[in-house]
This record gives C-alpha cells, sequence and structure tokens, in this order.
DNA sequence: CCATCATTCTATCAATTCATTGAATGATGG
DNA sequence: CCATCATTCAATGAATTGATAGAATGATGG
C-alpha cells in the first residue's frame, strides 16, 4: 500500500462520511448554527441514539467537532468550507444527473408559469443591498434568525407571515431567504406575498452560504 | 419520504461515489486527460473488470461519461467542476484530520530543512509568468504533457530528467509542476535538480487544477 | 462471417454500513 | 450520594458494497 493510495483511502473516508442523507441533513442543519444531540435528532426526524451514531461518524471524519455544555453536548462544523463542499457538490450532481433536476422541481412544483418569481443570485442582492433598493426578509424559525442572520433583515418566522405583514416595507423590492438553496420556506412565503400583492422574489441560497462567502452577518 | 429527503439521498450516492480510494486514483487520472478503461485500469493498479465496475458507478453518479471510439471506450469527467470539488475536499480533510497532515508529509519524506523548497501558489505563479522571471517545468510523462499543459512549459519526464537538462534555461527560476497537490514527480524533480545548483520550486497545485480555475491551457 | 480484442455483465463471497434495542457512562440538582 | 437527564456504547440482523472469476456483448480486420 503506498502512500498515494493511503492518501486517497483517507480522503475516501471523508467522502463516504457525507455519503448518506440523514448525515447531510445533520451538517445542512449544523450550517444554521450549533446544536445539540437532541436538537439535530428533533430536526432531521432520527432517534437520539441514531443522531449520535451518525456524528460519531462525522467527528471520525473531522466534519463536525463536540463539546460539552452542562448535560448537553454541542456539535458544531469545524470548517465553514464545508458548506462550501456541500454547494459544490450540489452543482455538479444538479448539472450532471437528470434525477437531481426531477427531485429540485418536484421541491418547488407550484412554481411559477412566467417565470417572474425567477431567484436573485448572490451578486444581484448585493447590489440591491447597497443601492437600498432591496429589504431582507428573514422566513426561518426566530431561534435560526437569532443565531445569526443577513444584515438588517427582518425576522417574520413563516407560520406567522399573516401576522406581521406590517413589519415589511411597501416602497422597497422584499427578498426572502431561508436555510438554503433546497428550503421551501422563502419559497412559501414568496407565493403568499404575491397573492397579497407585495413585489418579493426569493434568494438562491440561504443563510450558510451567504455566511460561508465571508459576507457580513448579524 | 419528503422531497428534501429524497434530494439530500441523491446528493449521498453522489458524495458515495468518491467514498472509494480507486475511484479517486480514477477521477484524478481523468482529471489529466480522457482515458480507456484499460489505460485508467493500468495507471490506478485495477484489473480492466474491477476498474470497469467502478467506472459504471461513477457514471452512475453522474461524475464521468463514457463514449464508444472504436473498439475502446474512453471515459471523461462530465464537468471541470469536479476537479474543484476533489480539491476542497481535500483541503477540508487537510486541515481538519491529523492523519492526514501525517500522510501528506510522509509523502515529501525527503523534504528540505531549510523551507528553501516552499511550494509557489498559483498567484504567485502567475505574477512570475507575466513578468517573464519564471520558466515552466511540466515532469509528466509526455503523454500526458500532449494531452494538455500549462502555457509554455517545457515538458522533461522525470525519467529523462539528467538528460535533457540542455533544455532548461539558466537565467530564470524554474517552477516544476506534475498532475497535483500529492503528485510526486514535481517534488523530486526539484530534489535532483537542487542538487545540480538549478534555482527551482514546485507548483503547490498542478495540471487540473490549472485548467478547472480556468486558466489558459495548450 | 469468423476470430480477436476491449469492455461489460453476472454470480458469488467476504466485509462494511445502517437501524434498532437496551445497557452504560457522565454531569447535574437536590 | 442518589435520581435524573443527555448522550454514548455495544450487540444484533438486514442491506449494501467490493473483489474476483468467468461468461456475454460489441466492434474490428481479415
Amino acid at each position: 500500500m503506498t502512500s498515494q493510495q493511503e492518501l486517497l483511502d483517507t480522503l475516501a473516508q471523508v467522502a463516504r462520511a457525507l455519503g448518506n442523507g440523514h448525515r447531510l441533513a445533520l451538517l445542512e442543519r449544523l450550517a444554521q448554527g450549533d446544536a445539540s444531540v437532541e436538537t439535530l435528532a428533533n430536526t432531521t426526524d432520527l432517534t437520539v441514539g441514531n443522531a449520535s451514531q451518525h456524528l460519531q461518524h462525522l467527528r471520525r471524519a473531522g466534519l463536525v467537532t463536540a463539546q460539552r455544555s452542562g448535560k448537553q453536548v454541542i456539535y458544531r462544523l469545524t470548517d465553514e468550507r464545508i458548506v462550501n463542499l456541500l454547494g459544490l457538490l450540489r452543482q455538479v450532481a444538479e448539472t450532471n444527473l437528470a434525477e437531481m433536476e426531477r427531485l429540485v422541481s418536484r421541491l418547488f412544483a407550484e412554481d411559477d408559469a412566467d417565470g417572474v418569481l425567477e431567484a436573485v443570485s448572490r451578486d444581484e442582492l448585493l447590489a440591491g443591498l447597497v443601492s437600498g433598493e432591496v429589504a431582507l426578509l428573514d422566513v426561518r424559525p426566530a431561534e435560526e434568525y437569532e443565531a445569526g442572520h443577513l444584515p438588517e433583515a427582518i425576522n417574520i418566522p413563516l407560520e406567522q407571515l399573516e401576522d406581521m405583514l406590517g413589519k415589511l416595507p411597501l416602497d422597497r423590492e422584499i427578498v426572502a431567504y431561508c436555510r438554503g438553496p433546497y428550503c421551501v420556506l422563502s419559497h412559501e412565503a414568496v407565493q403568499r406575498l404575491r397573492q397579497l400583492g407585495y413585489r418579493v422574489r426569493r434568494f438562491e441560497e440561504g443563510y450558510p452560504e451567504w455566511k460561508a462567502a465571508g459576507l457580513p452577518i448579524e
């Protein structure tokens, strides 16, 4: 066994840690912010024991670290670049696997026929923020908003959307964002707000990608 | 099973395709240029049948495509970004797994004590090329050089290094490169040329990374 | 159309992975 | 120190993966 092969095997071990849907879900949750095993188990629909086991796996691959805090063990991503890694994996998969396209279009099934709901790219969003023509709306649960959010974003969790319309500006276009490209919260929010007559589009990425790109957060 | 979960499972399937040392070796070879099953099997020390099986796996994950050319089947990477994906995987692994550091340092074991052999970064190399202060040396086999190489690079395969010293300029620093960060060819070349008194360092990446970054090739 | 070569397919076995269950560990509050 | 809660460990069985060997397919040159 050459060093070369051992090196590739070690890399393969890291890739294998990414090779399970539940573990990817755990990583995506951790990209929103650190969390305890129980929190992680709840948000990913795993039993605590099972979640713990997957977290150990991710830890052996160097993707997460654990830190005891009182009774709980808090997990976190070891490296901001893991978000980039997942993003690149997603891009490659979307471009080259027909299956992915099918699933993505089904996820956003109720999409618009006119193309008016086209998502806002990162560059476009940055331009809109700089010029002050855009207001940001964070539709994630308050807990995730508080763990970190885009600058000057207003938080209205999706469930309370209709109750808190007063917080939305009427003089600017609204851009809604949530957890990432596959998160349906902002998509749903855009649908509902458009029906109410708001000028609103959705950000094509989410909070973790924004943060991993080194852009400012609050 | 929600769409969300199916999406992550599909992503996981792609990651799993990366989760095997032999398949990573195949991808690294393909990053140098397209190749037939037999060529791939030879350069990765696999039996043809086994290589074919792994290539099918990569194909199902959308990472490679196959095209018949006469008697042979030629495989190629579906996407230039796969090189970036592998690079990012490598970076994350190197930063967060102690095991990786150990293996990398062993791979380049005969390294210098003085730090004079410090590798040249991409930006540094670009600056050197623009100012004309640097000459490029490609130490890969002629076949790989011909499939594509950095602009104005001289090709001297490592085995013929001492026979073709005449092709090397004496008035500029030489930067040697080969297949990628874990390829030892350029490292070995630098060792030997330094002993002969040449002013030479090694490029910290390789041909595939250069190409994937969209930089010019010949 | 036959012989040959490159590749893929099929079947098999050993090894690994994953979910589940229940026991063990470790920290906290009384 | 004991009871409780959060997490991890250990054992089991089902499913998947990987290597090997040999048969089957598909293209080419005579």
